[in-house]
DNA sequence: AATGAATGAGACTTCATTCAT
DNA sequence: AATGAATGAAGTCTCATTCAT
């Protein structure tokens, strides 16, 4: 007699389940984001994503490997997000106060993203593999950039963000706004 | 006074030694820097320290304590030798080349000490106890810079100066120094 | 008819294929003689024999019952080639002096065969199931000494040689081949 | 007061306990001899040897270096049996039929010493670290020979009793005494 | 004040085997 | 007949911490 129920209280676990690896991917980044790249377990993964132990080394190479998709996947949605969000401007100057709006109300600033960001920074700081995802990144944040300015203002709000959006989060007192306009201003004021 | 016996070939461990301390800060520093927050143990911290692994847990109160006294090292001797870079500067031209040289050829691209930063952000992001401490970090550097620039040019630049010495870090191609000069000058140029 | 794709650049696995039990169990020699009884999984196999993972258990009752068919295939093919080279001798003096040559030079003392036979013993050693598997080389290697010596004589000739070759291996220096001679000669030595 | 109960039954295992080590090597050799190298894990080890599992990587650098240390205990025990048997014989013919009641009664024959020596040739085959245990052992078997028989005649003897009591602990049947006293009457037979 | 043997939890990983397809 | 995703048990090993000395 056929059990139809999905899950019933004695674990039948699925057996067929396409899009486990996607899932096991995203539930990484969300152990990463909440106990650290050095708290990130196969354990806490696999139950993370409701999958068994064995799953894990089945689809990915070991952990390295695991990481390595999930940043990648992380970097690429990040970078896809600020484009987007920057593709509804439709002069510079819009595109100077959304990058406003960006660092001073940005989700970055508080919770998972500026953690994962971290962890990814850190990870790639030591290993020249994860480089590549982060230089990737940067490439891709300018492109979105010069749609608006030129390449050299471009690079240097692309590191203006990165500095501010991390001072405002590694500080324990609200950043200013004026004083992120007037960054912005002088960098990108007129006619760059 | 001599010491009877400094260092017998049958290793007899030292047995007064009243800056046992301070080494471990110190080999914990290194061992962080070579194998990341995560791979920092007691036993590898122990042996760099060339002290017993009981001493770990006698003189810390576990690895969260030793950490923090670590890092809390590590940032001070940071802000210190900043200060000491830019006080060798007569003027703001000259602090403005010093920040480019900073950024461009600093210690921080490479090595150790872009490693131990990242590692220190990234536990500062998840913990509000180190907060304190890179908050701290902060502060120092603006009032460094205050001497030649006001406070709101001062702490742009010091976004600055982060953003792109992590963007230089964490790209696989060599940075610009033009584009360095030119982010300084639109920033701090003339009478800021 | 023709199968129509026999071995695409992709790999389609072959779907009807006869002979896969018997390549599965060459296979399986193959990676004893490389990693040991003990590092023989279905996995090293079933890569090994270009074979899916399934198939093992599919067409073998568990390890054991590899393992078995494994070594039975070894033992018989070691005594035909035995019996073979024996073969060639046309008198006891030939079949002496062949001896002394398959102690000291053959195949035996170095690579796979020793391994192979080693790993054969040492399971037989706990096994019984297994021990009909040597019990019956034992008695082929004696029926093709029996060729050209009495029982008694064979039966210590087939000792002499198992024990010889055994030293030879095991030594970490070059095994006497005078010692050899003189040994073949004393047991069997003018008409026995 | 005192608990002075050396095993009471909330188990307060021992906590200084010197000969752990040694406890842990002879644990393994009953291990190996019951289950074989392949099923001899941490774990039953260490519950044979009454000791916990962290015990087992703390005092050994891995499951090789503690077969090592296992089989060269081994090894040293059985050669120094064997020299004690054969120092009570008086003269040639003595040991000769102390070598016959080795070979066809020895304690080999049958379990734990048959098991271990296969093990260890086993590894011996693949390994060639292992190798200097099994030379030193049949160095020693042959000085041991040497006291009643000349240099040849001590090898060839070692060989035979080798090859003699494999044969007899791998067959079925039942080994012929009078085909040992054969053999070693014809290698050492009178004044060798 | 200092040591290091000892421990138990838990990390990663591999494996034989099952089972839906 | 054949596959390979999936699983849970068990393997080795590392670790922070305790504790008798």
């Amino acid at each position: 007699m056929a059990e139809s129920a999905p899950d019933s209280p004695a674990r039948p676990r699925r057996r067929h389940d396409p899009e486990r690896r996607d899932r096991i991917i995203d539930a990484c980044l969300d152990v990463i984001a909440e106990r650290g790249v050095s708290g990130t377990t196969h354990r806490l993964v696999a139950a993370a994503a409701d999958v068994s132990l064995g799953s894990m080394t089945y689809h990915f190479d070991g952990m390295a490997d695991l990481l390595r998709e999930a940043f990648e996947r992380f970097a690429r949605a990040f970078a896809a997000a600020f484009e987007a969000r920057m593709e509804r401007c439709d002069s510079p100057a819009e595109a100077r106060s959304a990058l406003v709006d960006h660092i001073v109300h940005g989700v970055f600033g508080t919770g998972r993203e500026l953690i994962l960001t971290q962890e990814l920074y850190t990870l790639a700081a030591r290993e020249p593999a994860l480089r590549s995802i982060t230089t990737r990144w940067m490439r891709s944040s300018r492109r979105t950039l010069e749609r608006f300015f030129d390449p050299t203002t471009s690079a240097i709000l692309d590191a203006l963000v990165e500095g501010m959006t991390l001072h405002r989060a590694l500080d324990t007192e609200p950043y200013d706004e004026g004083t992120v306009a007037a960054a912005i201003d002088r960098v990108a004021g007129d006619a760059r």
